[in-house]
RNA sequence: GGAGGGAUGCGAGAGCGGCCGAAUCGGAUGGUCUCGAAAACCAUUGUGGGGCAACCCACCGUGGGUUCAAAUCCCACUCCCUCCGCCA
């Protein structure tokens, strides 16, 4: 949720909105229905103030005296009724359009429209395309079966098996591990939440087409652990000393890829269904350009150990989504593709959310949102698609990464006869 | 699934339809006392909104309703607890 008196005091605030392409059509009726909502508010509360007085005022009259009193106080109340009805609509079309203003994008967020993110950093060696592409390798080691799953639950989805599921569990074990070391509490979530939830987190009513409901639209399963990981403070005034808190997430991920027909169609990079570790992070408002970097740091040191190629871009403001202030993706080489390819990324949501979830902190001056932060650990399929093709052996199976033996007793993963 | 009980401020816990934004205890913060500390005593201590100064409005699980007036009465919903049944 935007701060709508820094929409209309504050001119930079309406220019990083505006930086994300929000059409200033949207802004202006927003600004208009809170203009009249504040006209009727005042005259409400007015009518409110005069209204208690004169109530009071019965209270104290004796009761034969009362009449009189009572029938002027009716009349305040009538016209109290007429007015009310008028405030709740204006109230719940002002909610509407706010909820859809997206969070300004930072100042230090690069300009220019989508795919116009600039470049970071890059490390280490790109190399060329594999003998087999991940896809390809995942199926001739029995890892992945995706035609069965299409005959089970239709495309993009896909059964994980045989050393598939060892590395898996390694990957999991190994990041949540990593994640205790740093601060961070391990929780697994439930998956299904609510509208108000989905809301609470940012997500709806943006991306609410992306979200499959369930139990007639009564729950929704969640896309990432961040949305009920955010829930876990909501409405809490924390101290100072609390914070901050950090949560890595260990949940199933849903989405429905609305818009994507026809993209990634080989193997388990795009699909409805995957695992993932989150992180995620409640900080003082102060705090979060460091907390971001933090987690930037983390996710590129899971990298590293890995030994992927990547790079880490900083996306511009037209491609930012609706809740981030500021968002870093990494993006490792995929080689068959000769192109690099998301598998993480960290945002600043600054307050955003932070407002509609009614989590503060309070400090020596006042009370205050907090930032919330959320960043990708570990997505399992994309990672083990990255896997696949880096870790390839000659003879066409995977030498398991230094990193994940210990957590998986395998360092080869043979070509099936 | 059936039957009851409950939801109040940081915590515990009162609260006759008007004098309750809310007793009391505890916690926290500041002060007095002390060489210092403890104890004792005094004071302060919810959130949001409009003007943004005085002041005013709203909030006692959520949403409706009755009333001149509702934490207090009525209805619905959500959540928690206890008991019974069922499944693991």
């Amino acid at each position: 949720m935007i701060d709508l008196r820094r929409l209309r005091d504050d001119a930079d605030y309406r220019a990083g909105i505006e930086r994300k392409r929000v059409g200033a059509d949207l802004i202006d009726a927003t600004l208009q229905l809170d203009d009249e909502r504040r006209r009727i508010l005042t005259e409400i509360e007015e009518l409110r103030a005069r209204q208690n007085t004169a109530s009071k005022e019965i209270g104290r009259t004796p009761a034969d005296a009362r009449p009189e009193k009572i029938a002027a106080a009716t009349a305040l109340k009538q016209e109290l009724a007429g007015k009310e009805p008028v405030l709740a609509e204006l109230e719940r079309r002002l909610r509407e359009l706010a909820l859809q203003i997206p969070n300004p994008a930072d100042a230090s967020v690069p300009d220019g429209g989508e795919d116009d993110a600039e470049v970071v950093r890059t490390v280490g060696e790109t190399g060329p395309a594999p003998a087999f592409d991940h896809a390809a390798l995942a199926e001739a080691l029995g890892l992945v079966d995706m035609d069965r799953a299409a005959q089970a639950s239709g495309s993009r989805f896909a059964y994980l098996q045989h050393e598939a599921v060892l590395l898996e569990l390694a990957l999991v074990q190994w990041v949540v591990s990593t994640l205790v070391a740093e601060g961070f509490v391990p929780v697994v979530p439930p998956v299904l939440v609510r509208e108000s939830t989905m809301e609470e987190a940012g997500f709806f009513p943006t991306d609410r087409n992306q979200v499959y409901d369930v139990d007639g639209g009564e729950l929704f399963l969640v896309g990432t652990s961040e949305i009920p990981l955010s829930a876990l403070q909501r409405g809490e005034i924390l101290d100072v000393a609390e914070l901050p808190l950090r949560y890595a997430g260990v949940s199933t991920c849903f989405r429905r890829e609305a818009g994507t027909y026809g993209k990634d169609t080989r193997g388990i990079f795009r699909v409805h269904q995957f695992d993932k570790v989150e992180m995620f992070s409640f900080v003082h408002p102060d705090r979060s350009w460091d907390e971001l970097d933090a987690i930037l740091a983390i996710e590129e040191s899971l990298i590293q150990r890995l030994g992927f190629p990547y790079r880490v871009v900083d996306i511009a403001a037209g491609d930012l989504g609706a809740a981030a202030a500021k968002k870093y993706d990494v993006e490792v080489w995929l080689p068959s593709e000769g192109r690099y390819r998301e598998l993480m990324s960290a945002s600043n949501y600054l307050e955003y959310s932070a407002r509609r979830l009614g989590t503060r902190v309070r400090t020596d001056a006042a009370t205050r949102f907090v930032h919330t932060l959320n960043g990708t650990a570990c997505a399992i399929s994309r990672t083990l698609v990255f896997l696949f093709e880096h870790c390839q052996s000659s003879d066409g199976g995977l030498v398991v990464p230094e990193v994940l033996r210990p957590y998986c007793g395998l360092e080869l993963v043979e070509p099936r006869g």
